[in-house]
DNA sequence: TCCCTGGAACCATAT
DNA sequence: TAATATGGTTCCAGG
């Protein structure tokens, strides 16, 4: 029990936590007691996922990460790798089906239900990878992507498993529903159907097995849009059109009304309380097909990421959604309509002020040949093909802004790009609120995001000398563990008005709204976001979009991603990315839910007895704090409940004496996760805590039962971005199966084969990412991180600074630059597992410097050693067992951690595990043991 | 009058 | 299966 106090050990330099992952998720309500183990089961509820996404750790981008990010974005464990690149092994398993993928058994049962249940939300992995293209993230070269020879070719030699219409009456998953669907919202959203075409790789044979608790729907799996997901998609309307629809054209045009005052807007009920729906065809049942959604719990999410679809619609995806053109699918029918003829990735708004309306075909921005290209593809290739939208009188306007944001050759929004490169460095000077209560459509807007001291979030762009105006974009992304991308269910509303200074433009990208707003030298390339609020779109409306795989329900927490490329001289253009803090959109979650904002230590010796300040929201007199220890897995390990000091506890702090760890022998720091729990489901997000060993390491730990994941990263480790790396890294590292997977990177096991990050080496420079190499997805034996093939992208960037960004609560202390970005770290982030978006470039750190203090946790986990790791599943990823308890693994060299804490010593530990140990987990799952060995790998090393 | 906000009712879904 | 808890969505009212 927490009960007892030791003195804290001040010797141990509290750095910045180990590089553990893990924390995160999804756990349970901790039980009151201390110091209990769990298992996951039972813990569980948490909101999870979304909780976890929070968290992504920021880190600054790492200029060189780009090679191991195509690779994961191709080849991430849910993701399927292009066909071509993907090793043999992989792809195979792939095919064979999701359910080998990652999700060892503990995710999925033997009867094909999900291991846990749990109410968490359940996101799919995505595909956001898919762009194998080289492209990854900046450095774009034009040319390359706009030749139309390549795109067209690709295009029309692709057959996307699911152009069909985004809403295929037959095909209405019951699964949808299952969030938040009402009736009415049935009614609407068939009605409204959102028939993009989507490109999705749903009905793709392998969707994965994965199933929410409650859905069992194979094709619920899907990722979500291949392209971003058409989040959007609006919802066509069907000919008997539905009262409303979620999806409106001012609400994607920025036209939309306040407040509904025609009943049309307002749902309608029939005497069964139904919305009365008038569209003859979609009947609310659902159709015997299962969803093409597949919830993926905090639990089950590693092993959907595993579910991917076969390489080869990966690629085809890829290639589509390169383009972007695909994009256009899951706009919305009324916003597509506003987009002329054309299909263009890129729709953009009319200004109301009469700016130049978009007859002008953007070309402007885009060299002749390119636009022509660009023209050709989109509409001759894709347009044509799949879209056949109505003409819109709405007319677009080409982007007045300098920069070509529009053109198709820029990375498309769910890629992961880098906070920075080279001289550039895009970053949040002021971060938003934690919270935002976001508007409906059928409601009036609910103002602009504001920052936490007052004000507005900004966003500068850094070491950029020319005077060129730039372009911001801006868009809402995902703040769950897995990789960054735009959110499903929220928009960015364009706000205007007299209280708004900035000046901005809306545009659709991959049925994704995206708030431009000019960055000027003259502002020092400065922008004050005070014209970006929060659209939500109703969960049923979208979870019945085909091909929409993430469930909106608990899905309340985003981020506000920020954009810009910049034009280089080579005539490539650099994009970078930055994430913002999460920010809790849903009013009762952020009225309930406790929020921990910043945490007084980020690090304790074993025999804690420190007290720790943790400052946020909605902390109540009886509000418990659990320290959680997780295996890879999620599992948890070790829980129990911190004291507190009630007299000291507000609604805004609470002050907790750090109980000690469980096993006061551990020889590197190991990474534990704690929330706030007001009740059941009332939880915050998980924090990161290490506990430092007390004394100097040792040599050799106990095989006993203690299981020292020296870096727990749990695939929970949801909230807990920042560490993500680590984790990665070394579930990558192992193997899952060593008998399977023993060489990195081939091995028969998808998941870790994929995977193999680009050496280390790889230079920072994004350019010089090659696609290839990715999506070779071979490793590089050095780091071979495997890779987290997803795409993730965010890999790159994120890496660099590794701060829990959920977590905001991380110890101001950031961990050095230095440290975090060796090329380890950057792979290994560049690796993480999909889902997972640990490493990506979520909030890095850089860029909320202002929120607060991101941990640089991940740095011990990722241990350049590990190269090898992959982890495509993130935690999932079965890892091989490495069994390293049935026979002890060569010590890998002695590793040098990274952490900054630890000096880079060398740990010469080796950890030998008892396969008894592995009765204590949960057996049930061989994978989890193995996850567990490998967590002791890890240790070892 | 419109935009923002806060609060809360209503209801479907989850436990 | 019923009851209750949760959470999403819609409405109302005030500044």
């Amino acid at each position: 029990m927490p009960s007892t106090s030791f003195p804290a050990l001040s010797k141990f330099p509290l750095g910045p936590p180990a590089a553990v992952c893990g924390s995160g998720e999804s756990l349970g309500p901790a039980p009151p007691s201390g110091g209990s183990m769990k298992s996951a089961e039972e813990e569980h509820y948490s909101y999870a996922p979304s909780s976890i996404s929070s968290v992504l750790p920021p880190g600054p981008a790492h200029p060189s990460l780009p090679a191991p990010c195509h690779d994961l974005q191709t080849s991430g464990p849910g993701m399927p790798a292009p066909a071509a690149s993907q090793p043999p092994g992989y792809g195979g398993a792939v095919d064979t089906g999701p359910s080998s993928y990652f999700l060892s058994s503990g995710h999925i049962r033997p009867n094909g239900a999900p291991a846990l249940e749990s109410p968490r939300i359940e996101i799919t992995s995505y595909l956001g990878m898919h762009h194998s293209n080289s492209q990854f993230f900046h450095d774009v070269e034009v040319e390359d992507v706009l030749p139309s020879s390549k795109r067209p070719s690709s295009t029309a030699t692709l057959n996307l498993p699911n152009l069909e219409a985004y809403r295929d009456p037959s095909c209405l998953s019951p699964a949808s529903s299952l969030s938040s669907r009402s009736c009415n919202s049935e009614a609407s959203s068939y009605e409204s159907n959102f028939s993009y075409p989507y490109a999705s790789p749903q009905t793709s044979p392998w969707q994965s097995p994965c199933v929410s608790p409650k859905t069992t729907d194979p094709e619920e799996a899907f990722p979500r849009g291949l392209g971003a997901c058409g989040l959007l998609s609006s919802p066509r309307h069907s000919p008997s059109t539905s009262p409303r629809t979620s999806i409106t054209e001012e609400s994607w045009l920025g036209a939309r009304t306040s407040r509904p005052s025609s009943p049309c807007n307002k749902r309608k009920y029939g005497l069964n309380g139904r919305q009365l729906s008038c569209s003859p065809h979609h009947s609310p049942t659902p159709s015997p097909h299962s969803s093409p959604r597949v919830s993926i719990t905090d639990d089950t999410w590693l092993g959907n990421s595993t579910q991917y679809t076969s390489s080869a619609i990966v690629a085809a995806i890829n290639a589509l959604t390169t383009d972007n053109s695909l994009e256009l699918d899951g706009v919305p029918v009324k916003a597509r309509k506003t987009a002329p003829d054309h299909c263009p990735s890129v729709a953009l708004k009319v200004e109301p002020a009469g700016e130049d309306l978009g007859t002008t075909p953007p070309t402007a921005e885009f060299l002749p040949e390119e636009f022509t290209s660009f023209q050709h593809i989109r509409k001759g290739a894709f347009c044509d093909q799949y879209l056949s939208v109505p003409q819109h009188p709405y007319q677009w306007a080409r982007p007045r802004s300098p920069t070509s944001f529009a053109s198709p050759s820029l990375p498309a929004l769910d890629w992961q790009l880098p906070s920075r490169s080279g001289p550039y460095e895009l970053r949040i000077e002021v971060q938003p609120k934690p919270h935002h209560r976001a508007h409906y459509e059928t409601e009036g807007s609910r103002g602009a995001v504001k920052a936490s001291a007052g004000g507005h979030p900004s966003v500068q762009l850094h070491g950029y000398l020319e005077n060129e105006p730039l372009t911001l974009q801006l868009f809402i992304g995902t703040a769950d563990d897995r990789l960054l991308r735009p959110h499903a269910f929220y928009q960015v509303h364009r706000i205007t008005g007299k209280t708004v200074s900035t000046t901005s433009h809306e545009a659709i990208l991959s049925n994704t709204k995206v708030l431009e707003i000019p960055l000027l030298p003259e502002n020092n390339m400065r922008a004050i976001v005070d014209c970006a609020g929060i659209l939500k779109l109703r969960n049923s409306d979208i979870e019945l979009r085909k091909g929409e795989t993430d469930i909106g329900r608990k899905n309340t927490r985003v981020r506000l991603v920020f954009r810009v490329h910049i034009p280089q001289p080579n005539g490539r253009t650099l994009s970078l990315q930055v994430a913002s803090n999460p920010i809790e959109c849903s009013q009762r979650s952020a009225q309930e839910l406790p929020l921990v904002e910043k945490q007084s230590a980020a690090s304790c010796p074993v025999l804690g007895g420190k007290k720790m300040v943790l400052s946020g929201h909605n902390f109540l007199q009886d509000s418990k704090v659990i320290f959680v220890e997780k295996a890879p897995d999620g599992h948890h390990i070790w829980e129990t409940e911190a004291k507190l000091d009630r007299d000291l506890c507000k609604p805004n702090s609470l002050v907790v004496e750090i109980p000690p760890f469980r096993n006061q022998r551990i020889t590197s720091p190991v990474q534990v996760s704690f929330y706030v729990c007001n009740g059941k489901r009332k939880r915050s997000q998980y924090q990161h805590f290490t506990y430092l060993p007390a004394n100097a390491p040792t040599i050799k730990t106990e095989p006993t039962d203690d299981y020292e994941p020296a870096l727990p990263c749990g695939p929970a480790s949801q909230g807990l971005s920042p560490l993500p790396k680590s984790c990665y890294s070394q579930q990558l590292a192992m193997p899952p199966d060593p008998g399977s997977c023993l060489v990195p990177g081939f091995p028969p096991c998808p998941q870790r084969s994929t995977v193999v990050s680009p050496p280390p080496s790889a230079g920072p420079k994004m350019h010089d990412l090659s696609s290839t190499t990715y999506s070779k997805g071979m490793a590089s034996p050095g780091h071979g991180h495997l890779g987290l093939q997803r795409p993730a992208g965010g890999l790159l960037a994120a890496q660099e600074t590794p701060t829990p960004a959920g977590v905001h609560a991380g110890p101001p202390q950031q961990p050095p630059p230095a440290l975090l970005r060796p090329q380890v770290s950057a792979q290994l982030s560049s690796h993480c597992p999909l889902g997972r978006r640990p490493a990506l470039c979520p909030d890095s750190p850089s860029s909320s410097p202002p929120s607060g203090p991101q941990e640089p946790t991940c740095l011990q986990s990722c241990s350049p050693t590990r190269p090898s790791e992959m982890g495509p599943q993130q935690h999932r990823l079965p890892k091989a067992p490495r069994s390293e308890s049935a026979a002890p693994r060569p010590v890998p060299p002695p590793e040098v951690r990274e952490d900054s804490n630890h000096s880079l010593a060398p740990i010469p530990v080796t950890v030998k595990r008892e396969p008894q140990e592995l009765d204590q987990l949960y057996l049930d799952d061989v994978n989890e043991i193995i996850r567990n060995d490998l967590s002791s790998t890890n240790i070892r090393s």
